[in-house]
DNA sequence: TGTTTTTTTTAATAATTTTTTAAAATAAAA
DNA sequence: TTTTATTTTAAAAAATTATTAAAAAAAACA
């Protein structure tokens, strides 16, 4: 059997896009939502200064073509109370903007027309230099924090073994797929352990920790003969 | 060994600049020598590469024009071991490779011939990016002061050394975060020492001069597996 | 420079925590 | 009912961390 190792969190990016150009921002739309980006637009640069203020952006890309806003002055309004990155696709080849934006707290400059896979490639380059220890997984019931291996219920810190967060990270990273306990200690080791009961015991001692009645779990399930499988609690499991 | 503390109250930024062509390469040297930098260079990749290894820099511009090493594969093997900042100038236009290297983990990308201060503009907006998410902050608990190297505990100072004062004030940038013991010796030499338990040492020695209860540390925990923690102390958890 | 003092690292051992095992008890399926 | 699988408990084994004292290295001083 060939465990697939699934430790990949899924943390969605959210983007904000800056354009008036309504072409070109379907197209970086498009693109970026194709990605697996949540993406925000506005046409607006004015606009834009509140929402950026009021969501947290993992990136903002300011590409204002009309002279409406001027991509310097937004960067210093902006950079009075956010710290998010920012991209600045530029119409004009003015290479003293391009510097002066840059000194004024831009990440990067680059001019149009945007090779998307560049751009991409940029913010991807961005965003690692930023969040390189970030890595969380989260379900309404349950935050993990692999940065701190954190486990949260309810914003409540529970302690847990090196072993059973990656037991319940795995299984959190597919919710509602059965894992059997050869794959989850493959998934921890290489593949060729032969294993005892101790993922059993793991889970034992997992389920005291986040169930809210351990003896009746509806978090952490057993499919009898499979294995075990995170599921988010329905209303009316409970017991 | 020789330690190169890097919270030294005067923060000249290190760079190592990377270019067989003597030209540029002493062009590059003075502009940022006179910017005060303090620059170390290489006219070959190997030897870079075994620089890289042993002395931390703040950032790497890699501007080999020959063929002799490939951008792509020198991020390549660096990122292996290091996590430093690498800016590319490229005297090929190659739209690919630019892209391959940003993803592969260079910061930008540019192109020959480079103007300067586009070039310091780009260098100092990722130094920026990385010292806005790394500032060490002082606390209810605990004032750090890196012009004298003190700390202070409500209002009194305690005696550090300066490893201890590095240790503290580095995990202080990111309460709640874990830092590795491997990350935590990284921060004082190059990334390649293998380590001992010379930082288990010294956080016992910090515990002592810093916690309340010593033997029941609430603000540097330990996080079993993986590393310590600055934490702000709890209402409750005063034992 | 040589000496003293301080700081840092190492090495050894103790203490602690985590992980696995084994066995008995419980539950589910045939 | 019988068989098989799971859960739980306690103890053994393994792994990690804490502490101490001494050695080594670095810094300060004369």
């Amino acid at each position: 059997m060939t465990a697939v190792i699934l430790n990949a969190p899924i943390i969605k990016h959210h983007i904000l896009v800056i354009e008036d150009n309504a072409n070109l921002r379907n197209q970086i739309t498009d693109y970026f939502t194709q990605r697996q980006y949540d993406v925000s637009v506005s046409g607006d640069g004015e606009n834009a200064l509140r929402m950026s203020m009021l969501i947290k952006y993992d990136c903002i890309l300011l590409g204002m073509t009309a002279p409406r806003i001027n991509s310097v002055s937004f960067i210093q309004q902006l950079r009075h109370r956010s710290n998010v990155p920012v991209v600045v696709i530029s119409a004009r080849r003015d290479e003293y903007e391009k510097i002066h934006a840059l000194q004024m707290g831009a990440d990067d400059y680059l001019y149009k027309p945007t090779n998307l896979l560049e751009l991409d490639a940029r913010i991807t380059a961005i965003l690692r230099r930023i969040s390189s220890t970030r890595h969380a997984i989260s379900t309404p019931y349950l935050q993990l924090d692999a940065s701190n291996r954190s486990v949260l219920i309810n914003g409540q810190v529970i302690e847990v073994t090196p072993m059973e967060f990656a037991i319940i990270s795995t299984m959190m990273t597919a919710p509602g797929r059965v894992f059997s306990r050869k794959e989850l200690t493959a998934l921890m080791f290489g593949e060729q352990f032969s294993i005892g009961r101790a993922i059993d015991v793991h889970i034992s001692n997992i389920r005291n920790k986040i169930e809210p009645n351990p003896n009746k779990p509806v978090y952490i399930v057993t499919v009898y003969g499979k294995g075990y499988m995170y599921q988010e609690r329905t209303e009316r499991s409970q017991n």
